[in-house]
DNA sequence: TTTATGTACC
């Protein structure tokens, strides 16, 4: 035990357990305190003392301190609400939170002995928090039930911990509805919902609730007042977005309401500059942060809006200037090998990857097997996809099969492809890659008989589709786009375009078509691809020499880039183009991917 | 003793 607080004999500390409760740290200290209690008989005299201790020891960090709290639990004979609301809060953050909601499940049963405890408004909180972490959204609804039953709908932190699980358990609607029916809500309230919109799959949505939130600002009571979560939460659905403008518009709310300073806001602003295309004002933001004050999520989101940029060798740079009292963690390294990818910087990536001081994840070799397999070296890739300690997952066949298309092995296109089918992942881009692979050394039986496979096995197409911001307003365009209201002007003006970037010897790339279909077609299907559709919209909705800025859910195409560097020079336009997975700065004819991405 | 917050492989 540790010394007690106050100068006391033995019998008086006997007397006064609770000032040691807060001084319980070890595992071996918690035992003690245990013993106490029962030699003490205040186990089961002190119920609300038991309560705090079982609550601490169930929070506690060591391993051995849940299964004791557990253990202890079951051990009473008549165990009560603030007891089991101990060890419901306890499961609910363990690395096992559904434990929590069978606890609760089991105390549901009807059984005379022990009697079972009551539940509370408390109980139901720590186990709504367990169903959220476990993404389990019939379990949130079966609690949302309980929640009616036991008539606790006025308790505005249960009702907001309610619409957290459900927008966490991406059930946005049920956490809108519930939101919706709130009489009396808080900032929390608020929060909870915007987050999970803005996470979830509506940031669009979590914007126009923002907007009015702050809209209301004045009239609002002050539990509502927007604060610095409110913040990160619209930032984060700024940076989904790549809605600049409206990025802008929050940090200039931010600096009204004297939250620049908080290190969560900059964090998020950091991310949203970077998502949004600016660089620098994201790099800004992060050299205001004091020196002192950077958290390791500062630093891990600059070098990842580095590395996005494609400045491999900045991203390294500031990866080793991190203090030594900021232990990199796995994101880390996730962002500095994205770096030296997106770079080419292979040996500096094999170099970090070597001597990470984590263990690294399937993601850390998912960008090993990307740096060694775009660089043409297909053995070691493949060789460090069999040497992992754990088998590898769609993305990482993914990933071997394009590095194979890149340098024409059919061998190992096959075998990616086969593990793929395996796996259960049907998506149109293994096949195109793979028939690309037969193509390039015209085995056309084979790409036919790919393409069948593609027929008979009802191939999830991923519908691509880009979307540019003018003037303050969003514009989304699919491939072959027929909706456009402007749809006219838009074709016209890349007629234009291709002849105009003809003169600088455009001639589309048509090897990325899959379709068996003739040469004129293959153009066709390629010069109406959603990023095309969009620069060409940004080209006559803006005046000349604006930054035009595009953001498409898949990755570039080889055609499309070309088109986007020679726009760039005939038209003297920046383009910035986010892709899935970084970001393309198109100036003068030049893209900053050096082509290599 | 409850609530809401940032970073992640193709």
């Amino acid at each position: 035990m540790p010394p007690a607080p106050a100068t006391a004999t033995a019998a008086a500390a006997v007397l006064h357990l609770e000032p040691f409760l807060p001084c319980l740290t070890t595992f071996s200290h918690y035992k003690q305190f245990h013993a106490q209690l029962i030699t003490s008989a205040r186990l089961y005299f002190e119920p609300s003392l038991r309560a705090r201790f079982l609550d601490r020891l169930a929070l506690s960090a060591h391993a051995a301190a849940l299964p004791h709290a557990l253990l202890l639990l079951r051990s009473l004979p008549s165990p009560a609400t603030n007891d089991l609301n101990a060890a419901l809060r306890g499961l609910a953050a363990s690395p096992h939170p559904a434990r929590s909601l069978l606890l609760l499940a089991g105390r549901l049963l009807p059984s005379p002995s022990p009697p079972r405890p009551r539940l509370d408004a408390l109980s139901l909180s720590f186990a709504l928090k367990a169903s959220a972490r476990c993404s389990d959204g019939p379990a949130t609804l079966q609690l949302h039930a309980l929640v009616l039953c036991l008539g606790c709908t006025a308790d505005v932190r249960l009702i907001t911990t309610l619409v957290d699980s459900y927008a966490k358990c991406d059930d946005l609607a049920s956490a809108r509805n519930v939101f919706d029916g709130m009489t009396v809500r808080d900032v929390a309230s608020w929060n909870a919902l915007l987050a999970g919109l803005a996470q979830g799959t509506e940031p669009t949505l979590a914007l126009k609730l923002f907007h009015r939130l702050v809209g209301s600002f004045r009239e609002l009571p002050p539990r509502e007042a927007p604060n610095e979560v409110t913040m990160v939460a619209a930032l984060s659905a700024c940076a989904q977005i790549g809605s600049l403008q409206d990025g802008l518009y929050v940090h200039e709310f931010v600096r009204k309401m004297g939250v620049s300073g908080n290190v969560r806001v900059c964090n998020a602003l950091i991310d949203m500059y970077s998502k949004c295309g600016s660089l620098a004002r994201a790099l800004e933001v992060f050299h205001s942060i004091k020196r002192e004050d950077r958290t390791l999520v500062s630093y891990n989101t600059a070098i990842q809006a580095i590395s996005m940029h494609g400045h491999g060798g900045d991203a390294l740079k500031l990866f080793d200037e991190m203090p030594t009292s900021i232990e990199p963690d796995e994101v880390t390294y996730i962002a500095v090998l994205c770096g030296c990818n997106h770079a080419g910087l292979v040996d500096d990536g094999l170099r970090v990857f070597h001597g990470m001081r984590v263990p690294p994840n399937v993601k850390h070799y998912g960008t090993v097997v990307d740096l060694l397999g775009r660089a043409g070296r297909l053995a070691e890739a493949y060789d460090t996809i069999k040497s992992m300690p754990f088998p590898a997952d769609i993305v990482l066949w993914q990933t071997l099969l394009g590095a194979s298309k890149t340098h024409g092995d059919v061998e190992l296109a096959e075998l990616a492809a086969t593990k793929l089918a395996e796996l259960g992942s049907n998506v149109d881009g293994d096949y195109v890659l793979l028939s690309n692979v037969y193509a390039s050394k015209a085995r056309w039986a084979d790409v036919g008989r790919v393409r069948d496979t593609m027929r008979s096995n009802d191939v999830r197409k991923v519908p691509g589709f880009s979307y540019t911001e003018i003037s303050g307003v969003m514009h989304k365009f699919i491939n072959g786009d027929k909706e456009h209201p402007r749809l006219q002007e838009i074709y016209r003006a890349l007629e234009e375009i291709v002849s105009r970037i003809g003169e600088l010897g455009y001639e589309p790339e048509t090897s990325n078509v899959l379709h068996d279909i003739g040469e004129e077609e293959k153009q066709y299907a390629l010069s109406y691809h959603s990023e095309k559709l969009a620069i060409a919209f940004g080209l006559i909705a803006t005046p000349p020499g604006e930054t035009l800025r595009v953001i498409k859910n898949l990755r570039i195409c080889g055609d499309c880039h070309v088109v986007a560097k020679l726009i760039s020079k005939a038209y003297g336009r920046v383009i910035i183009i986010r892709d899935r997975a970084r970001f393309h700065r198109f100036e003068d004819g030049q893209c900053s991917c050096g082509d290599y991405w």
